[in-house]
DNA sequence: ATATGTGAAGGTTTTCACAGCA
DNA sequence: TGCTGTGAAAACCTTCACATAT
């Protein structure tokens, strides 16, 4: 089986949310066109990538938005009752919890981590804070497989260390540093200031 | 002059970062190959991306630090005094400001816009908060060429009309939804849940 | 000897264009 | 008719490999 491209992926993400407002508008059928109307992507674009999902339109009425939610669901992976975690609750990390607990995403945020001793013990946006210390155990009970990273960036690396070896398997990072650790770990970095930067770069 | 992939100038920014904190070390001269280590990227892939910025190493000393820095300043345009602003200070717009005024980026945040009257007219890190309505006159005055865009996803596709009227030629958007505007301003979409989402498919 | 700059090869992703279907 | 699924082409990006420089 070959590979998704990561592209891919993040528009099939997208088209979740964009089908499931049409479903929830009280839709049941969605051409690639209207996709595409929304998503910006083009019409051939959508039916190219909904190739690996698994499951086909037909000419005559497009797709069955329940089925093909359904499909998307799956391909993510989506079903499965996986967990996500944030270390480090700073404005930034006390932000994003309160993103999530406010869009009330499929993929929850199950535990909260800080070395702050003020901070442990205290719920979050409906989210208990635990000690740093205890990230192995927690990870471990709660099924947790992805984490958040928004602590400061010279607390980064370690940090990162520390959730390898409580045996997470993809991060987030939103620290500006490139972190080392080993290779079957994903890390997708979302540094702000780079991307003001790369956006006044292509704003001419 | 044919233009330079998106993927090249994230990772030019990236280099940036890091050849300047080897001067700041005090190190005079970088080869490719230790920027690779720091990166990740591959000696290859840096050698290829620094052909655009039209600053040349020798294979004896490899790059000066303080020509390269100043080639790679020049192709990002960071030597103009572009600016940023932000639009909607809720909790994370509050974090990004206060991000970006602990950092303190070559790139600066000259103002922030919000409709509640309880805030406009309050300096929030170092930045004084305008009421919406004053945007045109604000981004004009200051020169901002730049948007980072956090407000609630029903008011995003408002404020982004505005401020492209208001005269900006890029957007960071981080709100869940796809901003329909002219195809001439740049938009870079930064959903949070969408990240995790990516990173949880990814982490198997 | 060791590193750079780059043409060429290799790999990946997007777009085109059309057969086939309801 | 007007859509989908998909080979094939095109565009794009990365890696290889080597001439060149010191």
């Amino acid at each position: 089986m070959n590979k998704t491209p990561q592209k891919t992926v993040e528009r099939l993400i997208q088209y979740r949310r964009i089908v499931q407002q049409m479903r929830d508008a009280g839709q049941e059928k969605v051409f690639s066109h209207q996709i595409a109307r929304v998503s910006g992507a083009s019409p051939a674009q959508i039916r190219r990538d909904l190739m690996g999902v698994g499951y086909s339109g037909s000419p005559a009425h497009g797709y069955i938005i329940h089925d093909l939610l359904q499909g998307i669901y799956e391909f993510l992976g989506l079903t499965e009752k996986k967990g996500a975690c944030i270390v480090g609750l700073g404005s930034l990390g006390r932000a994003i919890l309160g993103y999530f607990h406010e869009q009330n995403p499929v993929l929850k945020i199950k535990a909260a981590f800080d070395t702050d001793p003020a901070k442990t013990g205290i719920v979050f946006h409906g989210t208990l804070c635990h000690p740093a210390s205890d990230m192995a155990s927690v990870i471990r009970d709660k099924e947790i497989t992805v984490a958040i990273l928004t602590v400061p960036v010279e607390q980064a690396q370690q940090a990162a260390q520390q959730l390898v070896y409580a045996g997470i398997r993809g991060i987030l990072n939103y620290a500006p540093v490139v972190l080392d650790i080993r290779p079957d770990i994903f890390v997708e970095n979302r540094d702000m200031i780079q991307a003001v930067e790369k956006v006044a770069y292509f704003s001419k």
